[in-house]
RNA sequence: UCCGCAGUAGCUCAGCUGGUUAGAGCAUCUGACUGUUAAUCAGAGGGUCCGGGGUUCAAGUCCCUGCUGCGGAGCCA
């Protein structure tokens, strides 16, 4: 059989092939009749391109099969490229020829509105809606742009396991599964811990996978399977950690606005607030943020012992939920880091600031718009002794990290790193709702199928 | 896990202080139309009112319970 590969047209691209007949390979998006007028909508997964059909212009079985075609029905469909300014992408096709593949009967998603639960159901069709469609080639773009970015700027890809001996951060649940004769194994919550080694290696790496958590967690932020790109640099300090940081979010975004317009039109997205997203970033440390939130009244809802709540002054050393986020982040159009936070919140390996024991070298960058954090990285716990001593005050086991201390052993240096969530990026550049959108098959704590 | 809300046609929903044969739009099917793009017009079919129990002369409607889902919080990327 002969290879259609090479003479396939694509509907994104077919305003270069204007007046040439082309033959088109997809699905039908919809279909509407006025007299002797047929109106396909093709999608091909590039685009959709509007196939127009005039009957006493075709041969009866031609247009017998036109008028068959249902909504997702499989069709190939020849025709000659028209200009067309009515047309949202302004060309359409002239129909001459069309060839059914299969006729598709009851496609439950209409192009009317559906309700989340029909549509998570669903989610297997759902992906071919024009929204959907946009959002994941934005998400390609997205990891497109992490991977050019390291990949460009010395960094080397190491892959850290998906089943881990132990627990990273020890806080969070963690899914268990049996391991052989060897006990329990745990799907990891982050490829961190393993970069710091292969940082020991190759000096600055990258770790980019998917990352689970047990974690109950029910908002609209929240998965318990993500991807995460993780770098980790040898002599990199948390003012290193941070430029980083701000350089790989600028060209993630820049790289959709420039290469996304069509997708982003789709989405309703306002681009011009991405335009904006250029360095330098915000920055205010942990303290200055308390002051902040302090001066402008934004107070913290506390539960007393008999249930009720009452609204007290924000005090030191707690950590920042979503509402003390979004607060801050509503004086800024482009993304801020705090950073600094207070030790007794944060995680083991963190680095405390030699300035001030308080408070460790860590960061959190957070993304304007209501999106959130889609950051949080640190300067690492270079000191072997240090670094024991935080282990034993977080009851973490000893034996499962003794190839971590080795690596403050055996020519130890400053390091730092940071954890850049995928779906959370994407979400906040398409604007979708809810972070379930953004990655082809969400896994949350209540839905698992399809 | 905690706090709130919901479940009626394939889909999105309405259904009043309980009252006779269960409502609309869209989708589907039939017909009309040469510019529709949320097409329009005429017609047709389509219901275990989430499951179980209770109150009542009478329950989609009120009460109890279970299931499923949604929104928010905490945790975090």
């Amino acid at each position: 059989m002969e290879s259609r590969y090479k003479s396939f047209v694509a509907i994104e691209n077919l305003a270069d092939h204007i007046g040439q007949t082309v033959t088109l390979s997809g699905w039908v998006y919809d279909k509407t009749e006025k007299g002797k007028l047929v109106f396909i909508k093709l999608r091909d997964g590039s685009g959709i391109v509007q196939c127009v059909l005039f009957k006493p212009n075709v041969s009866e079985e031609i247009a017998g099969n036109a008028q068959q075609l249902t909504q997702e029905s499989s069709v190939s469909i020849t025709g000659t490229v028209r200009a067309e300014q009515r047309a949202p992408s302004g060309v359409e096709l002239d129909v001459t020829d069309v060839r059914i593949w299969q006729l598709s009967k009851d496609y439950p998603i209409t192009p009317k509105e559906h309700g989340v639960e029909f549509l998570m159901e669903h989610r297997h069709l759902w992906l071919r809606s024009a929204r959907q469609h946009a959002i994941m080639r934005v998400r390609a773009r997205v990891i497109k742009a992490i991977r050019d970015f390291f990949d460009g700027n010395g960094f080397r890809l190491m892959d850290s396991p998906i089943f881990t001996p132990n627990a990273c951060e020890g806080t969070s649940t963690l899914f268990e599964t049996e391991y052989f004769d060897l006990g329990k194994a745990y799907l990891t919550q982050s490829g961190q811990l393993y970069a710091e080694a292969s940082a020991m290696a190759l000096g600055k790496v990258y770790t980019f996978g998917p990352t689970f958590r047990a974690e109950k967690s029910k908002t609209r932020r929240h998965l318990t399977e993500f991807w995460m790109v993780e770098p980790e640099m040898a002599y990199f300090d948390l003012n290193d950690d941070m430029d980083l940081a701000e350089d790989l979010v600028e060209y993630i975004v820049q790289s959709c606005v420039k290469d996304c317009q069509r997708e982003l039109a789709t989405l309703g997205r306002d681009v011009s607030k991405l335009e904006a997203v250029r360095r330098p970033f915000y920055r205010m440390s942990y303290s200055e943020a308390v002051d902040w939130l302090n001066k402008n009244n934004v107070k913290l809802n506390r539960k007393q012992p008999d249930g009720s709540e009452i609204q007290i002054d924000f005090p030191w050393g707690e950590d920042f939920g979503a509402p003390q986020e979004e607060a801050i982040m509503q004086q800024f159009d482009r993304p801020c880091i705090i950073h600094r936070y207070p030790s007794e919140v944060k995680a083991f390996y963190m680095k405390r600031d030699p300035d001030n024991e308080k408070v460790v070298l860590a960061m959190d960058m957070l993304a304007p718009e209501g999106a959130g954090e889609i950051i949080g990285g640190s300067q690492r716990e270079d000191n072997h002794d240090l670094l024991l001593e935080r282990l034993r005050h977080e009851n973490l086991p000893e034996d499962a990290f003794q190839w971590y201390l080795d690596l403050r052993k055996f020519g130890s240096v400053p390091h730092a790193g940071f954890g850049l969530g995928v779906e959370r990026t994407v979400k906040w550049i398409t604007g979708a709702e809810h972070i379930r959108e953004v990655i082809p098959f969400p896994r949350m704590i209540y839905r698992i199928v399809p």
